[in-house]
DNA sequence: ATAACACATCAACCATTTTTGATGGGGATA
DNA sequence: TATCCCCATCAAAAATGGTTGATGTGTTAT
């Protein structure tokens, strides 16, 4: 997804900005080694717990995690797709326009 | 670059934020297509001056663009090497961390 | 049923970010 | 020099974002 359109802006900000916090960034590190509960997380990274479901909703809002129900658990699972796009973003807006990027103009 | 440390997160953090703003992609999305000043940035965008001038000042200070003087006139480039440096940044939050790293353990 | 637990949500507060309009600096033009 | 132009900077206001402590919801254990 190339950020084109005024939705696409729209989306791609949201994107960025569900990655623009430490705390969220902490999350998500942990999370590459695999699904953690909220528990964990309030242990690991020292933080109050309704802070951290603030930022795990920001995060799910955004598409960034997904989260599932396991008793009286939460746990929350990275979602890879969606790093992969914001990496993709941000790689698009570092390269040059394609040929026909360039012939219909900016825009 | 891993987001490991706490300064990494610092800085991953900020890059993102200078990427979380709808004028400041809209900005970017342009430098594609080469070096603009700022007044072509404000027709364009329709956009007050000085408001461009602080969200230019924002990308600059993350290292997203260079500026350079001619005349009266401030030209706006994009700096590829961190766009490449934020995409990967994102690359590596969505993937499976290496077996170096498995075994160190997460923090 | 009661109590304890894991988590979400809410409201109040504080902090940071963004917008706006005004002012000022540096360079060109006359 | 005087004036105009392009842009940066500033202060005040507006908007957004984050933290905290209290309360609510659903689940398990006794």
């Amino acid at each position: 997804m190339a950020v084109r359109t005024h939705t696409d802006t729209r989306r791609a900000a949201r994107l960025f900005h569900a990655l623009s916090d430490q705390t969220r960034l902490s999350i998500l590190h942990r999370l590459r080694f695999g699904e953690r509960c909220v528990c964990d997380l309030t242990d690991a990274l020292e933080a109050a717990q309704s802070r951290l479901s603030f930022h795990l909703k920001v995060l799910k809002d955004a598409g960034l995690v997904v989260d599932r129900r396991e008793g009286r658990w939460m746990y929350y699972t990275l979602n890879a797709e969606a790093l992969a796009e914001i990496a993709e973003l941000a790689e698009t807006l570092g390269s040059e326009p394609s040929a026909a990027e360039r012939r219909t103009g900016c825009c």
